[in-house]
RNA sequence: GGAGAAAUGGCAGAGUGGUCGAAUGCGGCAGUCUUGAAAACUGUUGUGCGGCAACGUACCGGGGGUUCGAAUCCCUCUUUCUCCGCCA
């Protein structure tokens, strides 16, 4: 959420860049503008009604008690219209509140300034290529062919327990996915980032902190009953861990990550690129999470994109990195990076991994602050990465390491699967 | 799920209708003393909103109510603890 006082103090500057996600907030920001002006009256009428009956409070207190009867009880008539008065302007005020924040709730983020203008992934600016692409044999398959021929995963048993997009994971195929797990934790936690296992639903407060909600409601499977949510990426619970702290400048970096499972009812979203584990609604992913010092997110930015590209580099994948332009930036993000794995035989890039720098976006939702020194808190920088998201990176290794007559494991997996050979 | 107790500042912990944004202790910060440190002493030390500031205002788990006036009384929700029941 964009804070008011930025709106009032660089509006030209959020209209401009905002324009590169193809919308024009001129109208919104005049009138968050507007309300908030209105919102500063009332509060001072409020306030001198307010002032004013604590004195009078204290008067009357004071004249009861040297046994001045009478008088406090004229005191007391002339509290009434003033009690009235105060309690319909704090009336106005949560009303002005409410209609402040809910235009701000569809406000998206203010694009790094460095995010060119576009429509989709098409104008995405590709600004690294691995190379080495994998030669497959002749009689090369699809991962979704591989997946049955060596049985590894299941997806009809999942149909029949849950619904399409909930596979099951089976001996070798179930294997080698918790290797994988294991394999990104250990790199995260060598590279300085503390494991956490945090909770797989969440409040609506906690959705609303990181932006899901109100932008994505129905986007995640909903708990009607408890009101709790299912996650979409770990990054809700981890990055709400924060919510409400304020935070000590020296307590910089913080690092977490996680392993969780994901929810997405991904609704709408069924097309042609969905076969195998193209895209699941339940599906594992190891998360990473930074908070910054606004003057150290850019540089933390780009030393987790470098940690993600050392994980595929592990893993001997061909991949790319991808710049988003404005019209396929998400909702929160100012800046992100699109790692994407090439997965041979189905002839695709696969999205593996999503880089943002939310800046103080998810900061001031959170109200996750830092302190330094006697000065007052500041908004935090809040940026996460997945690394990476399991199902396309199993779908690649399957499909770029097959021989035709087996499957080899990534060296650095070996240890972990036991296995060098599927 | 049933019965009872509780929720106060970074922490501990007082406060049961007015002078309470809140005693006291610990911790933090600044200073005195010291070659330096410790100890001791002195001062200072929550957050939001409005305001250049002085200052005003709100906040004692959340929401609502009673009252001229609420941390304090009432209702409700949440959470924690104890006991009972159930259970991986």
């Amino acid at each position: 959420m964009l804070e008011v006082s930025r709106i009032r103090e660089e509006k030209e500057v959020v209209i401009e860049r905002l324009k590169v996600r193809n919308i024009d907030v001129t109208e919104k920001l005049e009138e968050v503008l507007s309300l908030d002006t209105k919102r500063k009256e009332t509060q001072l009428i409020m306030d001198n009604d307010l002032t004013e009956l604590n004195s009078l409070s204290k008067e009357i207190g004071n004249l009861f008690k040297s046994g001045n009867i009478e008088e406090a009880n004229q005191l007391k008539a002339k509290t009434v219209t003033l009690k009235d008065n105060a309690s319909q302007q704090k009336q106005n005020l949560s009303e002005i509140e409410n209609a402040i924040q809910k235009i701000l709730y569809t406000i998206p983020n203010v694009p790094n300034k460095i995010v060119t203008p576009g429509k989709s992934d098409q104008d995405n600016k590709i600004v690294f290529e691995s190379g080495k692409m994998p030669t497959l044999p002749a009689n090369a398959q699809p991962h979704w062919d591989l997946i049955k021929k060596y049985d590894l995963v299941d997806f009809e048993l999942g149909v029949k327990i849950t619904g399409a997009g909930f596979p099951v994971y089976k001996g070798k195929g179930a294997r080698l996915q918790r290797a994988l797990i294991n394999f990104f934790l250990d790199e995260a936690t060598n590279a300085g980032y503390q494991e956490v296992i945090p909770p797989l639903l969440v409040n609506e407060d906690s959705g609303y902190g990181t932006g899901q909600l109100p932008d994505k409601d129905g986007q995640m499977y909903h708990d009607a009953q408890d009101n709790l949510y299912l996650i979409p990426t770990a990054e809700v619970p981890i990055t709400n861990i924060y919510r409400d702290v304020v935070l000590q400048e020296s307590d910089f970096p913080i690092k977490n990550v996680g392993y969780t499972p994901c929810f997405r009812r991904e609704a709408g979203s069924w097309g042609s690129d969905v076969r195998g584990l193209n895209r699941l609604h339940q599906f594992d992913k190891v998360e990473i999470v930074q908070l910054a010092h606004p003057d150290k997110s850019y540089g933390i930015l780009d030393e987790m994109v470098a940690h993600v590209k050392g994980l595929l580099d592990k893993l001997e994948l061909p991949y790319r990195v991808a710049q988003l332009c404005g019209g396929d930036l998400g909702f929160t993000s100012a800046l992100t990076f699109d790692m994407e794995v090439f997965s041979a035989a189905q002839e695709k890039w696969l999205e593996v991994s999503s880089i943002s720098n939310f800046e103080t976006f998810q900061a001031n939702r959170l109200k996750l602050r830092y302190k330094s020194g006697n000065n007052k808190p500041q908004l935090a920088h809040t940026l996460n990465g997945s690394a990476l998201a399991l199902p396309r990176i199993l779908a690649s290794i399957l499909e770029n390491n097959q021989t035709g007559n087996g499957i080899n494991i990534p060296k650095v997996l070996v240890p972990y699967t036991g296995f060098d050979k599927i």
